[in-house]
This record gives C-alpha cells, structure tokens and sequence, in this order.
DNA sequence: CTAGGGCCTCAACTTAAGTTGAGGTCAAGG
DNA sequence: CCTTGACCTCAACTTAAGTTGAGGCCCTAG
C-alpha cells in the first residue's frame, strides 16, 4: 500500500479533507488521480502536511508556507537538507516573532500600574517604532490569526 | 478644547476614521454628537484607544479587548488601577503566547537537519498535544488577522 | 452663491483559511 | 437490485478587522 487516499491522509495528519482539498488548490499538496477520479497521495504527503502545520503554529501564512515548500519535490520524499534550509529560515522568524512580543510583555510589565500611559512618555504608547517593521503589514494579521484562532 | 473630533482622535492615535468608526460599532469606545450630528470624544478617548492598540499588539481580539474594557469607565478617565488589572493579565496572556512559540522554536531548532520528521518519532511532528489547546481551531485565523492588518 | 472641507450613514468588498451543503459518481455488500 | 460509504465538484458561507465608495448634510471662505 504505498498510495493513500485523502480521507488516510485526514486521519494520519488530523486534518480535515476539506483543508487537503484547499491545500490542494493552493498548490501546497499535489495528487493524483485514480479510474474513479478520487485522490491518491504518495506516501511522502505525510511529511510534507507535517511540515506545513508546523509552518502554521509558527506563524506563517499559507501563502508564505507554499513559497518555501516550492522548490521542494512534491513527488520525491522531503531531504534532509531540504528541511534544514526550510527550518532554519522558519526558526529565525519564530526568533524575530518571539523578540517582538517579549519586548511588548517588558514594556507592559514595566508600566503596569505607572498610569503613564499619557502619549508622549510611555514606551508602551510609543512603541510603533518598534513594533512597526515586523508588526504590520499584510502578514500580521494572517499569522496572528492563525494564532488566536487556536484558541477558541 | 475638552472635546476632540474624530479626525483629531485618529491624527493623535494613528488610526483611521473608518477604524475608530468601527470601534465604536463594537462597543470598544463611545462618543456624543454635536448639533450636525457629528462625534465628538472626550480627551481620554485617546488613551482608550492606545490601550486598545497595545493590546491588539500583544495578539487580543478586539472582542477580547472589548470584554476587558467593558468595566472600564467611558466617561472618566482610565484609572491606574483599571490599568494594573488589565494590563497584568495581557501580560499573562503574552508570556503564555511567548512560551508556546519559544518552545516551537527550540523543537525547531533540535530538529534542524535532523530529518527525523516521521511521524513519531519527532517532537515536532507529534507536537499536538503541546499546541493543540493554544494553537488549533477556528480562531488563529482571526486573530493573527488583525495584528496583520496594522501593518498595511 | 457656490466650492471645499469635514463629517455622516449604509452597503458592499477584502483577505485568510477553511467549512458546509447540494447534487452526483462509483464500488462493495446484503 | 439497492443501499451505504467514500469520494468528487462547485458555490456559498464564516470570522476578523477594517476599507472603499456612493450619496448626502452643514459650515466657512472666496
């Protein structure tokens, strides 16, 4: 049995069909088809929904996730080399991510309870500066969500 | 000058008429109207709205945001000690957030060039457990979604 | 008087990541 | 033969946090 079928996929990777079915469209997976026109995955899709859920928790968005997996084999297993240069580039984002809220948590650490928050002197009121590089932009958003929405 | 306009609020605050608009659909502030019909904030309106954006930097929601306030006074200035009770538990929140991603990447960073992705026998892979509670559902989405917003 | 600026409302659109449902196919089992 | 289960497609809906645009009011300066 060296092929699965979605609902396999669904099962092993704990995500819905419907999402694979979307992963799909967005290019991040690819499949064949068999007689019957139903989807038949090798084996290796594994890994690579692996790989794009821990994309997720550390932030990145689906977009962003299917340009570093693009130059990866979608039919040939996943190298270790592959990974590590993938990896590496996710863990300096996850570094950058942390640094920014671990500054936010010193700054409001710092002022609870000052009652400065007048505009002109607190950092926390200020901080734009700061936060604006890696906070804002269209990415924020899509990858914050990500995060809040785990918790529901 | 006691009483700002909404363009006065969003010049000193950053955020844009149609954002301190919806603000205010969603409770999050409340304003009068003068005679033509327009808003008018009183001075604290731009302190309120600072908090709302430090929180919305630390990864709330604007209906977790909401909730937090909605004790709060509209009227009367922000007391330092409205302030101490929440921005200590925004601060709980952030290091919640700032562990879960710090032990991401420090799995991320064991598995660099590991390859050891299969299914079982990786931190990684099997991280669910650890994430499933913060990290999964409905809302990352949502919520990641508005911190990305800023950024445009 | 009329142009411009600032403001108002309301509806519709946007992105992300999926979910949900309707309607249809195919193969195996009773 | 007919039902059931697994799968298929396609369109529409969902949430979040706003943005954009149309159509309209009021006040001030030229």
């Amino acid at each position: 049995m060296a092929e699965l079928t979605v609902g396999e996929v669904a099962k092993r990777t704990g995500v819905s069909i419907s999402a694979l079915h979307f992963y799909e469209r967005r290019g991040l997976i690819r499949s064949e088809r068999t007689s019957s026109n139903h989807r038949v995955y090798p084996r290796n899709v594994i890994r690579r929904v692996t790989v794009i859920q821990i994309a997720q928790r550390a932030g990145l968005s689906l977009a962003e996730i299917a340009s570093a997996l693009d130059p990866l084999p979608n039919d040939r297993a996943i190298s270790v080399g592959d990974w590590a240069r993938v990896s590496t580039r996710w863990r300096d984002d996850l570094s950058a991510r942390i640094a920014l809220l671990t500054s936010l948590r010193d700054d409001l650490t710092g002022c609870i309870g000052c009652g400065c928050l007048s505009v002109d002197e607190c950092p926390l009121a200020n901080a734009d500066d700061k936060l604006s590089k890696l906070g804002s932009g269209p990415h924020l958003l899509g990858h914050t969500a990500g995060q809040r929405r785990d918790q529901k």
